[in-house]
Formats: C-alpha cells, structure tokens, sequence
DNA sequence: CCTCCCCCCTGCGCGC
DNA sequence: TGCGCGCAGGGGGGAG
C-alpha cells in the first residue's frame, strides 16, 4: 500500500501502512457514515466526508489529483481513497470498534428497529432546537445527512424550524417513518449525486432526480406549486415548502 | 447537559 | 478571461 498525503481530517500515523499491510480482510460493515473493514488483526475505520470516495481500480490505472491513499489487495486490485477537500478520514484501531471513541457515542441506526416513534418522542422532549438540526445530529439518530433531512421533513410536512420538543405523538410517528423511507429510497436509488459522489464503480447516484425540495430554492413544489424557500440553520442550507410543511 | 458557532479544505459557478 | 466571493453530501470540538 501507499500514502501520498497524510493530512486527513486526522494525520495519518507513520506506523499506518505498516500496520496495515499484510492483514487480511475478514469482512466489511457500517457503523452510521464509518466503513468498517474488520481484518485479522484490526479494523480499518474510513469516512468519505464530504468529497470522499473509494474506487476499486487495477493497479496499475490512472491515478487522479488527491488519490491519497492505495491499498493494493491479493486479487490484484487495488482500492485508492480520493477527497479533495480531505474532510474525510482513516483509522485503524485495535479491539472492538463500537468502543472507539469516534463510535462510542453513536445514536441508533436509523433503518433498525430501535430508531421508531417512541424513541424519537422521548428523544425530543424538552428540546427547544430546531427539529432539522437535531435529526442531523449523530447523538440522536445516525446517517440522515443535510440533503436527507430536508427531504424526510418535506415527506412528513413539517418544517425545519419547528422546535423539536413541540412536535406532536403522531408528528414524530410521521417522521419517523419518513426517514426511514427516504433513506431506504435514495439507496435503491444508489445514492444522491449533486457534485462529486461516486459509486465504487465510478458510476453516479440517481436519487437526485427524486429530490422534491433540496436544492429548489425558488423553483414551485412538485405537490402545490407554492415557491420552494431557502435557509441556513447551523451553518448548513435548508430547503422546504411553507405551504406543505407546517 | 444543551446550544451555538467555528473550523478543517479544495473546487466550482456566479457576478462583475 | 480573470478575479473575488459564496457555497458545497460532514462532523469534531470548544465556549458559554
């Protein structure tokens, strides 16, 4: 394996690709948006980001700006990790991954059965931050990223400025079930291409074609015609129909 | 504990 | 065509 460029999120050690080199892949999981790649001895942590991606290429292909790290395989492939912004990141840790720091702390799955309308109802109780905000937020629910949030509040008619602590029983229940559906949809889909993202193959995802409000600042709402809005809530753009979300 | 705000970084599209 | 600006699929960390 190679490294061209250490600074990740985190500096790669220079003890990674000795550790690295020479184990052997056992299997390969998911914990909220980290890849787990659970070999002999050790488990490789990767998150892609924001601009990350994983291509599983020959070796000997051509290489692109901020492929920053190859790992070349027994099957004579390779897996080259590119991010050019280098949000993402790579670890690998000794013991049992759920106890790493960087996972300890993980809210559940969303598409598991614990995430459902009674977690999520004792969950918002007493919070007075914004609904969008706290379905983004790894401690309460994993994976529903920025386009993702704006998109379930959409399908479950509500607004992302609702504080979370107001929602009613059967709003919560709404919402619940709206996650789940739009994630599960947008991975049938194979993802949300807007820029930059890329399957292992290369290829795009076609969820985007799917989107009812996220990036459709402006643009009339699929369902009533009323004027897409756009705001920032912690830093991030939100995107929603004040007609159909309440 | 909660909430808010900052930052890490490169690339791209836009207005001038 | 060139340049500056704002914004982009995430999320850790620290201040108050």
């Amino acid at each position: 394996m190679s490294v061209n460029e250490r600074r990740l999120r985190w500096r790669l050690p220079a003890a990674f690709e000795s550790e690295l080199t020479g184990r052997r892949v056992h299997s390969v999981g998911r914990r909220a948006k980290y890849l787990l790649v659970r070999t002999d001895q050790g488990t490789l942590l990767v998150h892609l980001g924001m601009s990350g991606s994983l291509r599983v290429l020959k070796p000997d292909a051509l290489r692109l700006p901020h492929d920053h790290v190859e790992i070349v395989l027994d099957s004579g492939r390779c897996i080259r990790f590119n991010d050019p912004r280098r949000f993402g990141s790579m670890h690998f840790i000794q013991g049992d991954p759920e106890t790493h720091a960087l996972l300890r702390h993980l809210a559940p799955e969303p598409l598991s059965a614990a995430f459902d309308a009674n977690y999520l109802w004792a969950a918002t109780r007493g919070r007075r931050v914004a609904i969008k905000l706290l379905i983004m937020n790894a401690a309460l629910v994993v994976g529903v990223g920025n386009i993702y949030a704006s998109e379930a509040l959409f399908r479950a008619r509500l607004s992302p400025r609702r504080a979370a602590g107001r929602l009613t029983r059967a709003e919560v229940a709404r919402l619940v079930v709206a996650i789940k559906r739009v994630l599960a949809a947008a991975i049938k889909a194979g993802g949300t291409t807007l820029r930059d993202y890329v399957g292992t193959d290369g290829s795009p995802g076609y969820f985007r074609q799917k989107l009812f409000v996220y990036e459709r600042d402006g643009a009339a709402c699929f369902v009533c015609g009323a004027p897409v809005r756009h705001a920032v809530q912690g830093q991030r753009s939100t995107y929603w129909c004040p007609s159909c979300q309440r």
